[in-house]
DNA sequence: GGTAGCACCAAAAGC
DNA sequence: TGGTGCTACC
């Protein structure tokens, strides 16, 4: 059984990080640069804190914004501390806020079965809020009404606060939604993500007796990524850390890029002042990366101002220059990449070691349609989550209204899928009559009659109201998966994904099964597994968890937020142009230093090589756009980066315009060595100087002197004696 | 009540 | 360009 002793667990430490694991007592701020090892920081710390200073694993609160984040972090303490380590609360804030709500829900008048809401959900309950309240629809759109609502929950606004605080039409509008939003989720004995943080931070500021078990249960609290939190967030830790006082933030504000969704970077740059007597220790060696990378990112992030000096460094030597790549269009860029990657993979990486970034996620089709062409396996990370997919979200929604009865949202969503002939109008007068009568939408399903609904809806609702009522009995007696296989079963979901006959419907069974497969997992390793139990589980799982089989050999595609975290030994940034990266957006909102840290975080994944491209012209969105090179370009310091001007196509420009568009690449290219006397279709002739792998050759060109990087496959070169 | 076709619009994304 | 949400029809 594996037991950390201190004198093996901080041999493994730089000073800096050895402070940081020692400083056990009073508030702690971990300035965790990019590669600085601040993972290692937080798990020694808490092995630390179990082995060598005897604290209950159950006394520590160690929280994480992703479930992968925490997961990782209770197998690294598994390995280290054995099995002790499952007692550690090591959770992500929502989860530790839902288990702590769930306790204290009663006190709020909630029922600790509460459901969770997903943001589709809370999307559909604020649109159906503007149309019970006549709120034209044009005017106000459910999604920004529930972004402002979002906001304010970040703020720990409620609707009364908010109320208070409304400085235009808008606003009073978003006001009256908001409440009855409020109102409608607590009669579904429902919250959603925000109130998960809101509602705990409401419960211990309001009860004395709940506030202080929750303080003196954790006698040590880490927050990992301390940047990336919110007001609410901040709120929770500065509550939880007022009897102990041993708060340890560890994150870095140069690696703060979300503020879109509520995170406030003064958290962190203020933390000093909101935690008395705060030891600050900043890790500033790196692990990852050459110099030449991390001196472009110092230099690039030393532009900002809301941030706290700090210079990386390491003791990987110089490497090969960054390289800054003009391209002429999208094309030439994927082509770009695309045989840089070839030349990689002969020199020896493997495609797992290799990642292309982009800044949104629309950049990813060129490259992919080009990556296939060139029969270069890769992987997307990003798109649809399996739990936000429509078939797996109605078989769950099945499960919340078998465990909830009061959840209206999921009871909707269910009611006419499959297909039963219940529609609008039928459920209009449902929720009328639940309405009138100050019932639950599902009780009036008992109702139908009374409800005014013809002959063949009331058979419908009926034969609705007996499905849930046998499946709810079969509830009590099965365990999970086999309920879901009974839910799939009873309501002929498969049968109607099987009579639809297309290959999109397989696809759905299969992720359907998948699913059922989950929760035989969940089955397994659950404590205590009950439905209930499983749905809050899922309900805060994201993709990210569930496909972890990475292919070994792929090359990873992914913008550059989904990169955070992540490294590779080849890094390509695509797209760096004005309008892109920094988007038009960030330009005009000010977020140009929030821009620019994402480009620091895009830098900093790079271990060896690292190359940015930009197009001098570009197709987007129907139209062609001519944008100039990204300003952050001219930010990265000269000595390490090497610039170069690819100019493969250039010649379209002066061939046969009727057939410049479909360039296929030639199959066949005149064998070249360095020497060789070459013609080209328009620059002339000249000599190859130098061959690179991936099909890429150096000419100096006769009629100037000049050097031009070409690619074999494209540029129009033929030998000559 | 269901669906085909057509406007419309357009970062980033954790729980 | 491609995905999505609503209107007009069957």
């Amino acid at each position: 059984m594996p037991v950390a002793s201190p004198e093996t667990y901080l041999a493994n430490l730089n000073p800096a990080q050895r402070e940081a694991v020692l400083h056990t007592e009073g508030p702690l701020l971990v300035i965790a640069g990019a590669g600085s090892g601040k993972t290692r920081v937080l798990t020694h710390r808490v092995a630390h804190l179990i082995s060598a200073l005897g604290v209950k694993p159950n006394e520590i609160l160690a929280i994480t914004f992703t479930n992968k984040a925490a997961g990782e972090m209770r197998e690294r303490l598994t390995s280290m501390l054995g099995p002790v380590a499952r007692a550690i609360w090591i959770l992500t804030f929502h989860s530790a806020c839902g288990r702590i709500l769930r306790a204290e829900a009663e006190r709020l008048g909630y029922r600790s079965n509460f459901t969770i809401y997903d943001s589709a959900d809370q999307v559909r309950l604020v649109k159906q809020c503007l149309e019970e309240l006549d709120k034209d629809p044009k005017r106000f759109v459910p999604r920004g009404i529930h972004a402002q609502i979002s906001n304010a929950k970040n703020l720990l606004l409620t609707p009364a606060l908010y109320a208070e605080r409304v400085a235009s039409f808008y606003d009073q509008t978003v006001a009256e939604v908001y409440a009855l939003y409020q109102k409608r989720l607590h009669d579904s004995n429902a919250v959603d993500f925000d109130d998960m943080l809101m509602l705990t931070v409401e419960v211990l500021e309001r009860f004395p007796e709940a506030r202080a078990r929750w303080q003196k249960a954790f006698r040590y609290v880490l927050v990992d990524e301390y940047q990336d939190t919110n007001h609410a967030q901040y709120r929770f830790l500065q509550i939880l850390g007022e009897h102990h006082h041993n708060v340890c933030a560890v994150g870095d504000p140069d690696q703060s890029i979300y503020a879109f969704r509520g995170a406030d970077i003064r958290n962190i740059l203020e933390f000093e002042r909101d935690f008395p007597e705060t030891r600050t220790i900043a890790l500033e060696q790196n692990y990852r990366s050459t110099n030449a990378i991390l001196e472009s990112a110092n230099a690039v992030i030393a532009r900002n101002s809301e941030r706290k000096e700090k210079r990386l460094w390491s003791e990987l030597g110089d490497g090969d220059p960054v390289r800054v790549v003009e391209v002429e269009d999208e094309n030439a860029e994927a082509r770009y990449v695309a045989s840089q990657i070839a030349a990689l993979v002969e020199e020896g990486y493997s495609g797992s070691e290799i990642a292309i970034f982009y800044r949104m996620n629309a950049q990813s089709r060129q490259i992919e349609q080009t990556l296939r062409l060139s029969q270069i396996d890769y992987q997307v990370i990003g798109g649809p989550r399996f739990y936000e997919r429509a078939e797996v979200k109605d078989a769950i929604a099945y499960l919340q209204v078998l465990d909830n009865p009061t959840d209206a949202i999921s009871l909707l969503r269910i009611a006419n899928r499959p297909r039963r002939a219940i529609g609008d109008t039928t459920l209009s007068r449902l929720i009328a009559y639940a309405e009138a009568h100050g019932i639950s939408l599902h009780a009036a399903l008992g109702h139908p009659e009374e409800a005014g609904l013809a002959k063949p809806a009331v058979k419908a609702v009926t034969g609705l109201k007996n499905l849930l009522d046998s499946l709810r009995s079969a509830a009590q007696e099965l365990e999970v998966p086999e309920l879901i296989q009974e839910v799939l079963d009873r309501t002929g979901t498969v049968e109607a994904y099987e009579a639809e006959r297309t290959i999109e419907a397989r696809g759905r069974i299969e992720n359907l099964e998948a699913f059922v497969d989950g929760a035989r997992e969940y089955q397994q390793q659950a404590q205590e597994p009950t439905l209930g139990s499983y749905l809050q589980e899922i309900s805060l799982f994201s993709a990210q968890d569930e496909l972890d089989d990475v292919e070994v050999s792929n090359v990873t595609l992914m913008t550059i937020h989904n990169a955070k975290g992540l490294e590779f030994r080849a890094v390509f940034i695509v797209g760096v142009e004005e309008e892109i990266f920094p988007s038009s957006r960030s330009i005009e909102e000010q977020g140009i230093e929030e821009e620019r840290r994402l480009f620091y975080v895009g830098i900093t994944r790079a271990e060896e090589r690292l190359v940015l491209t930009h197009a001098s012209s570009r197709l987007l969105w129907g139209r062609t756009t001519h944008n100039l090179p990204s300003r952050f370009l001219d930010e990265l310091p000269s000595g390490q980066v090497e610039r170069e001007r690819l100019r493969a196509a250039s010649w379209r420009n002066y061939g046969t315009p009727a057939q410049t568009r479909d360039l296929q690449p030639k199959t066949d290219h005149p064998a070249l060595s360095t020497g060789d006397s070459v013609r080209h279709g328009t620059l002339g002739e000249g000599v190859v100087t130098r061959l690179e792998a991936g099909g890429l050759v150096t000419v100096r060109f006769a009629a100037d002197g000049s050097e031009r990087k070409l690619m074999l496959d494209y540029a129009p070169l033929e030998k000559i004696a």
